[in-house]
DNA sequence: AGACTTTTAAATGTCTGACAAATGAAAATT
DNA sequence: AATTTTCATTTGTCAGACATTTAAAAGTCT
């Protein structure tokens, strides 16, 4: 683990970068003790704080944690289900908001996860997933609940559709998925009619899981993914057509992102 | 933005979590220039170092990135796709490794996620994917290739078939996903008789999609994750009658992951 | 002897102050 | 007018110091 001086790169990326390596092949083991900082700092030859900013940069990505007082320091940290789904969300999320992603293709790919999840799912489900299910559609069917309740309620149903699959891999990446599209969709306002017939097809799509039957769930999956887009670019016409009013030359298509986007300006 | 010195979560924890706000909120929009370290200090009422280990937490997650000399600072990162896929894999990688994920589970969901955008890829490939994948497959029929060549031949043949479906969000989701997995393929030992198998079913993937035949595009993938599932075990169960070959006793069944694990030891 | 309290050493968290290096803008020079 | 030099700004790094936390070790009392 030697380090250059003279890389641009800097002193606390290139030693966070060597330490990332020692975890991921494996030299350092789970819940092993790295040295202090103040030896760290010795064996790279660099000052305390430029440890301190290295070990920062692997905290973030909560590759390790950190632990005060006596026989305390950094140790290697088990990477969680959890924790990894927390930075993918994070990660989607500021990915969809800052590159222009059209609603139409951050919805095609989540329904398309969601549906490869569909066979599992009615074949493995447990009656937890399903009492999940039909308790959100009830929460759902609540005349006074607010847009971001719904929208919220409407993750948890899907992800109880994920869970049921019962593969903790493909919980943690289409669970994240879903929920990073959360802010899109708490773009669009969901009318009485609208709510009627989400909840509707949500039921058709629980029903189809109780009876085990994949290909109806993947129908009604896909069902709601065209119902969604739809809501999606009546939204987006109509906010198209109050520009319109106001003046302002915009895209004509309506299927870019529903959120505000600052102009691109690459680097 | 205001910080609690008090809060044990640690000042610049805190600071990183406040920025962070900022920028997913939209308070700062991409490519705007945060206030010089000297002057975020005055602001949080903190000294220079801990500003620094903030950003550095910031910088980690590519949600910043910083430029020396006059004029230059802290500035907002546009998430590229290629970005968000990197943090992705590294994120993935480790937590397979990790968490004692079976082979099966891994597999399985790999196989689900390329299977939900076979359809798409179907209806949408381009020449430039044929080409990749056909290029590929002959690539995968030399005899002299090393077991390493021939995983890093099937993921980019993987990809461009994810590619196929022309929708960004998925390819970052799926080629992240493939090649998570590629340390786990890679302690397949492919004897010549397994190779040829592999490329025959390659071979049909590629044709099913020339003719745009989604259907046959998932039963062929179908059959790739079940072959491959068959090869993992052979592997683990020969690996399984070694370690009883020298007396120490281990799981009975074959389907833990294959990778070498330490003892959990839960926290 | 055993249980409880106090001490203590090690480690991280933070601060102050300083200097080096890079960088672009403005001023000076040709 | 073009080029070079100067210069102020900002990040990168360092050194040393003190505060705070924590668990082990030593001490004390019953």
């Amino acid at each position: 683990m030697k380090i250059d001086p003279e890389n641009t790169a800097g002193l606390s990326a290139q030693i966070a970068e060597a330490i990332r390596g020692s975890i991921v092949s494996g030299a350092l083991i789970v819940d092993e003790r790295l040295p202090s900082e103040a030896e760290l700092a010795e064996q790279f030859e660099v000052s305390r704080p430029t440890i301190r900013e290295a070990l920062k940069r692997l905290a973030a990505q909560s590759l390790i944690r950190t632990q005060r007082g006596a026989f305390g320091g950094a140790f290697v940290n088990r990477l969680s289900y959890e924790d990894a789904r927390t930075q993918f969300v994070t990660t989607s999320t500021l990915l969809l908001s800052m590159n222009q992603v059209s609603f139409d293709t951050a919805c095609e790919a989540r329904f398309a996860l969601e549906r490869a999840c569909a066979p599992m799912a009615a074949a493995r489900r447990e009656p937890d997933q399903l009492a999940i299910m039909r308790a959100e559609i009830a929460r759902q069917s609540e005349p006074n609940l607010s847009d971001e309740a719904f929208c919220a309620s409407d993750v948890t149903f899907h992800r109880a559709l994920v869970d049921g699959a019962q593969n903790p891999v493909l919980s943690y990446q289409l669970s994240g998925s879903i929920e990073a599209m959360q802010p899109l969709m708490n773009m669009i306002t969901f009318s009485a009619r609208s709510r009627a017939e989400i909840v509707a097809i949500h039921a058709n799509i629980a029903g189809a899981l109780e009876s085990r039957d994949g290909e109806a769930t993947m129908s009604h999956l896909e069902r709601l993914e065209n119902y969604t887009k739809k809501l999606a670019h009546t939204v987006m016409a109509a906010r198209q057509k109050a520009r319109d009013g106001k003046g302002s030359a915009t895209l004509a298509t309506g299927d870019r992102t529903l959120v505000s986007q600052s102009e691109a300006k690459d680097t």
